[in-house]
DNA sequence: CGGTATCCGATGCGATACTG
DNA sequence: CAGTATCGCATCGGATACCG
């Protein structure tokens, strides 16, 4: 077949949507954030301190998406100051088997590509 | 950037290399690309005809990086214009398989998402 | 053909300050 | 405790122009 055909007419591309849901959970923390929920639900003080690095924010922002998005569950609970604890749905599990096997293969593959990098570096870097 | 800090906490939280290589691979473009070149090599404007909204700069971007991280192969063929062909290398097929895999997921979960994304935003828009 | 160089607007994210 | 509001910088990525 001819690229014309393929692009158009044959199986789906990378649709749009594809990307823009992998945009709002591979981005820089909410990947992180969802792994922390799935080894236990966590309150948000106490995923900053799991994950120190992480601005307010960003966890904000990290944690509404993923609650948009259906992956984790936000439950409140109306104590005298509020608590507010936040789990991993069903749906964020399946995505978090994906995560792992997307982790185990970086892990397998970073010593090649840490070789193919420096291959291209001494080549065009001087 | 800031420094390693969650990287001595404990055990190994998503490292900053798995999300240093991801950011490399699953950015905007990398994943269309990757996944054209899995279908046959190409050439450069070749990919930008069969990507049509791909800017020249975001993709030789793309290319680039692809290249470095070893993903694709860069073959120059020497004529009178010069010729460039992309194809992906070994190891970009082995990242293909767990592409397609997320990318099923994407399509198989996509619609469980757009009703949590109107629950959610039916609760919270007004 | 296969790029590079430059400008520039949009977005991401951290730091900081404030709130119910 | 669990956020919101604002700022300011850095990076992303499209548009345009130029080049071997």
């Amino acid at each position: 077949m001819n690229e014309t055909t393929a692009a158009q007419a044959g199986h789906p591309p990378i649709a749009r949507e594809h990307r823009e849901l992998l945009d709002q959970v591979l981005d820089k923390w909410s990947l992180l954030v969802l792994d922390r929920l799935c080894e236990s639900p966590r309150r948000f003080n106490e995923l900053r301190r799991v994950i120190p690095t992480v601005s307010q924010k960003s966890l904000t922002a990290a944690l509404r998406r993923l609650e948009r998005n259906g992956m984790v569950d936000r439950v409140v609970i109306a104590t005298r100051p509020v608590a507010v604890e936040y789990r991993v749905s069903a749906l964020g599990k399946t995505l978090q088997d994906l995560v792992d096997a997307l982790l185990g293969w970086a892990t397998v593959t970073m010593p090649e590509v840490e070789r193919a990098r420096e291959a291209f570096d001494a080549e065009h870097g001087e």
